[in-house]
DNA sequence: GGAAATTGTCATACG
DNA sequence: CACGTATGACAATTT
């Protein structure tokens, strides 16, 4: 049992990661599991000791995910709605708040405070729902070696939450995008990211080495963020556009990703023992329960941070799809009972679980439909539509995620990008703060409207597919063969890629076929138009030929009686017009014929 | 709340 | 045969 609980451990937590990629909140589930084993004592001891110095840090570390998460959107959203309800939104709000107070009074830097605020700002949404998100952040953060994820949320915990729940929900997305760019581009907010990087790196290493990663992830993992560490390193301060996404995604691969992982692995033993599929869900729970009260001293501010991190996470890290595959999930799913359906049935489909959207109660939404739900194109849309904005922000973030995995974006892609990142802060706002159940629908219209990411848009997101969906639809064939040749990419995600090629080009060409038809409705009825015209203009000209003729017939009688009343016999005597009548051969000349003969000729003639 | 209009997909045929 | 396109039919969404 011991060995397939630890591989069900780690199928769950790939598969979570999909799910949170999707929209799910697995953060919350593992991030209860690593609570339960190590959390409490390690954080505890070691936490509160290196508070402060790991506060800084993980502050930075914070602020760059949240930044993340800003852009993207994606997983901070997607925790609150997962998780669910606006309560639970509220509290999570705060830890937010709180550690960028927090983060402004280490004193990094005054930019960091200008950041802060707009963190406050731009997140209210996030941080209300990521309320619940608190309670398992507080859980997850257990694991001892996730200092600085800790840490970060130490400094939430520990301080109550307070600018960013009370503050309304901010829409200047606008604004705050020119806000966020600057502070990107702020050096000192560039070092810090750097920085976390690097401890966030260390700190994995450590923790690797004793339980450590599941294979596939690690390679994965690895593969998609050394380059951007790479980058980032090089990099270091310059720009904000480009590097901000470039430190967004590699902070937050290596921190987040890893940690969990490392969590992961080392709290799936205690699981196990524990773990029943039925009791999943309540372990969770009673652990992230125990977790809270116990050490309240713990750095959770997870709710945000941990959420944001784990959601920012999945992006930027990729997931092996192998993982991702079903498989475990199914597995999971049969034994919680929890409704993860699997994502990728087909090519097609794009994700599957149907979590509740609506959570009813903000905890146990929380635990079972964050943690467990999946979504289906449908359900990744309600998501979004959710309390939080889920949607909002995934599509956003989506777009910034995607950019960042270095792939060349099309220009149509970059464009909608910086259409949707403006409307990004302002979306999970609106949507955390009220959070209205009806929203659905708003939500719905709202986000079309704004234009975010399209199902296969989602879809590609939700499976980590390196390329543009642009670029997948667009591309010639030698070029698109290329591409995917140049990464290595599992079932799944071929067949969603080869899908979205497939459906977007149907898509152009439906659109092509109806604006075609459209085309040819219009030039027939420009066609019927004219043709009424012509007769019209045919049938006034008919009716004016007619009455010329007429006219002409009428001249022409009467020459005829003058020419005829003109003639005479031998004896002077006029014609009978009734006995003769005049006829002119083709040569032009003219016979008066007798009509009895001419009835003769007749006669004759048949 | 429902009808009309859009839009996205699928299935199928064709080049 | 693989691909891409065209198009009717449906269904989901939006207006």
């Amino acid at each position: 049992m011991g060995p397939t609980l630890y591989m069900d451990v780690d199928l769950i937590d790939i598969l979570w990661r999909q799910d949170i990629d999707l929209g799910a909140g697995r953060e919350v589930f593992d991030y209860c599991h690593r609570q339960k084993e190590h959390e409490l004592q390690r954080q505890r001891v070691q936490e509160e000791e290196k508070r402060q110095q790991l506060l800084r840090e993980q502050e930075k570390a914070l602020l760059a995910q949240l930044q993340l998460d800003e852009e993207t959107g994606e997983f901070v959203p997607r925790l609150a709605p997962s998780s669910q309800s606006p309560q639970s939104a509220t509290t999570a709000a705060s830890p937010q708040v709180t550690q960028n107070v927090s983060f402004t009074e280490d004193g990094d830097a005054m930019s960091f405070d200008e950041c802060m605020q707009l963190l406050a700002e731009t997140f209210p949404l996030v941080e209300a729902t990521a309320t619940a998100s608190v309670c398992l952040d507080v859980t997850v953060a257990p694991a001892p070696n996730s200092n600085h994820v800790m840490a970060c949320e130490l400094p939430a915990l520990t301080q109550p939450p307070l600018l960013p729940a009370s503050q309304p929900p901010q829409r200047t997305s606008p604004d705050l995008e020119q806000a966020w760019m600057e502070l990107l581009s702020l050096p000192e907010l560039q070092q810090c990211l750097n920085m976390q990087m690097k401890d966030t790196l260390d700190q994995t290493g450590g923790y690797l080495p004793t339980n450590t990663t599941p294979e596939v992830q690690d390679p994965n993992y690895s593969f998609y963020t050394l380059p951007n560490l790479a980058e980032v390193a090089s990099n270091a301060a310059e720009v904000c556009p480009p590097e901000f996404i470039n430190a967004f995604e590699e902070s937050f691969p290596n921190m987040a990703p890893l940690d969990h992982l490392n969590q992961m692995t080392l709290k799936a033993p205690d699981l196990n023992t524990n773990f029943s599929a039925a009791t999943f869900c309540d372990v969770f729970y009673q652990d992230i329960v125990n977790t809270k009260v116990t050490s309240v001293t713990l750095p959770c501010g997870q709710g945000n941070g941990g959420n944001s991190l784990a959601e920012i996470s999945h992006k930027p890290t990729f997931t092996p799809m192998e993982l991702h595959d079903l498989s475990p999930r199914e597995a999971f799913d049969r034994g919680n009972k929890t409704e993860i359906m699997p994502e990728f049935p087909d090519s097609d489909s794009g994700v599957s679980v149907e979590a509740s959207p609506h959570a009813s109660s903000p905890e146990k939404s929380m635990y079972g439909d964050g943690s467990f739900g999946g979504y289906s194109d449908s359900d990744m849309e309600e998501m979004d539509s959710n309390p939080e904005s889920a949607e909002s922000d995934y599509s956003e973030m989506f777009s910034l995620s995607f950019q960042p995995d270095g792939f060349q974006t099309s220009p149509s892609v970059s464009a909608q990008q910086q259409d949707k990142k403006p409307k990004h802060g302002k979306t999970e706002p609106d949507e955390e703060t009220g959070h209205n159940d009806p929203p659905f629908t708003k939500d719905k219209k709202r986000r079309r409207s704004e234009k975010r990411l399209s199902r296969d848009e989602q879809r590609a997101k939700a499976l980590q597919i390196p390329f543009t969906v642009d670029m997948i639809i667009n591309l010639p064939v030698d070029d698109f063969n290329e591409m995917m040749s140049k990464h290595q990419l599992n079932e799944a995600q071929l067949a969603l890629v080869r899908d979205i090629r497939r459906r977007g080009k149907n898509k152009v060409a439906a659109q092509n076929c109806r604006k075609r038809k459209m085309e040819n409705i219009v030039e027939l009825e420009y066609d019927l138009d004219s043709l009424k015209e012509e007769k019209e203009r045919l049938q006034r000209e008919k009716t004016k030929n007619y009455s010329s003729l007429r006219q002409m017939k009428q001249e022409l009688n009467t020459l005829y009686l003058e020419v005829f009343s003109l003639v005479r016999d031998e004896e002077g005597k006029p014609y009978s017009p009734s006995e003769y009548s005049l006829q002119q051969t083709t040569d032009g000349t003219v016979f008066l014929v007798p009509r009895i003969k001419k009835m003769l000729f007749k006669k004759n003639d048949n």
